[in-house]
DNA sequence: TAGTGGTCTAGACCACAAA
DNA sequence: TTGTGGTCTAGACCACTAA
């Protein structure tokens, strides 16, 4: 390591944030898959010449980001999904009583086609890069309340068609251990809308009922732009919601 | 201080989330209020008997609680609203570009009334007790976008009708520099609802159009909540935008 | 028992802000 | 110049895990 601690430092920001970077870079290459342990804090500090105590706080950082997590006895963890974390992360539907809600999936259908002008925005893609668009109906209590439609990019997910016996009802964990993607943030944008015919058939409901419209894009560790989603929810019973701090 | 720090520990905690802990309800008693100046590290140190490495791993923490604020060479303070800071902490709603927007408040109405069921539940009162009810109508490039109500206990916000003319548009600075309320915590529930006739009137939608309803609750630093908070939102050219990480 | 992360200390130096 | 928080180190001990 040549590029930290030849003092005077040549790099201004601080060495546990250069730590940061360098750790991270590694994992984001695959270095470490997912659940994997990295190594001891002592090696860390040893292989980049600086204290324990400086790898312990680049470490601690992040962890705070959720890409990896520490246990105490065991070591220092790469990130996973696992199918219940999923719920807590990112699904914001509860029930009447405020109680976080898994709903089964029932798959309508996967289809070949190519990128949109809206989803080449929201994805990032050229003009007409083939994708995967996955329908869903999400039932809760006997009832189907939410409409889901996805589209995933072909290139990060080769044969998806394949596999559609074994698409679970959480995608994130399955990203994850299928084709080795991360899910690591998502932005969400909310708005009310009309039921068209293909809700009032799926989730049934009149014309014009209204639903929430969660659109969402999930990005990988990186920051890039990997899964666009589309929910239209039936609020009665259930709803969105979110805590600020 | 004899609560931490006579060895052997009688508490087993974590000494820094004993110190936390004392700091949270020092402040929370209004020892300092908003924007005043703790004192350093070094004097919590000696007061508490702990290092300073301590106290300072304590501080860092409080902090990015947002209860306090470090400044590099000026100290620390307690955290305290701006009218700016609202903006991005507990308001959601973006144009249709993305971009964070905040909408001008046109006041219709300060009301006098009696908490209901509903009130009683979110904002754990007793039957009865009396509240205020503000009616406010938000609007966007002059457009009414924004139907809200507010629910607040009397006893937490004393004369507030005298103080109708000098309301701003936001509200949680007022608070906290009129009646010493500090907002620190929101959630929020979110459901597709269809315009009733007092959003027909007030936000210029026709009757059964599908509106955005947020009813949030706000709490304080105790924990406590505050605050109910009703919007109904016009979703066309504006839309709720949430990051989950 | 050996190795891991978690806590705590003491002390050094730095960057920044205000007097 | 003084005092603040920010960084970095070195070393000690603790709690937990697995062999």
């Amino acid at each position: 390591m040549n590029k930290i601690k030849t003092p005077p430092n040549p790099d201004f920001r601080p060495l546990y944030v250069q730590v940061m970077e360098i750790i991270s870079k590694r994992i984001e290459k695959g270095e470490w898959g997912p659940g994997e342990v990295l190594p001891a804090e002592p090696k860390f500090a040893e292989e980049l010449g600086v204290s324990q105590g400086t790898v312990r706080k680049a470490l601690d950082n992040i962890a705070r980001k959720k890409i990896v997590v520490r246990r105490q006895g065991r070591g220092t963890f790469v990130a996973e999904h696992s199918p219940d974390m999923s719920l807590f992360r990112f699904f914001r539907i509860v029930d009447g009583a405020g109680k976080a809600v898994m709903p089964q999936s029932r798959l309508l259908k996967i289809s070949s086609s190519r990128a949109t002008t809206l989803h080449q925005r929201m994805l990032n893609l050229q003009k007409g890069t083939p994708v995967w668009k996955i329908e869903r109906v999400r039932i809760l209590k006997k009832r189907p309340v939410i409409n889901e439609l996805i589209v995933l990019p072909k290139k990060l997910f080769p044969d998806l068609d394949r596999l559609d016996e074994s698409l679970p009802n959480t995608l994130y964990d399955f990203y994850q251990n299928q084709f080795g993607i991360f899910i690591h943030q998502a932005r969400e944008t909310l708005s009310a809308v009309e039921a068209e015919p293909r809700d009032c058939k799926n989730i049934r409901v009149e014309r014009g009922f209204p639903l929430l419209e969660i659109r969402r894009i999930a990005y990988n560790v990186s920051g890039d732009p990997v899964e666009l989603r589309t929910s239209r929810v039936y609020t009665r019973g259930t709803a969105y919601q979110i805590t600020l701090r």
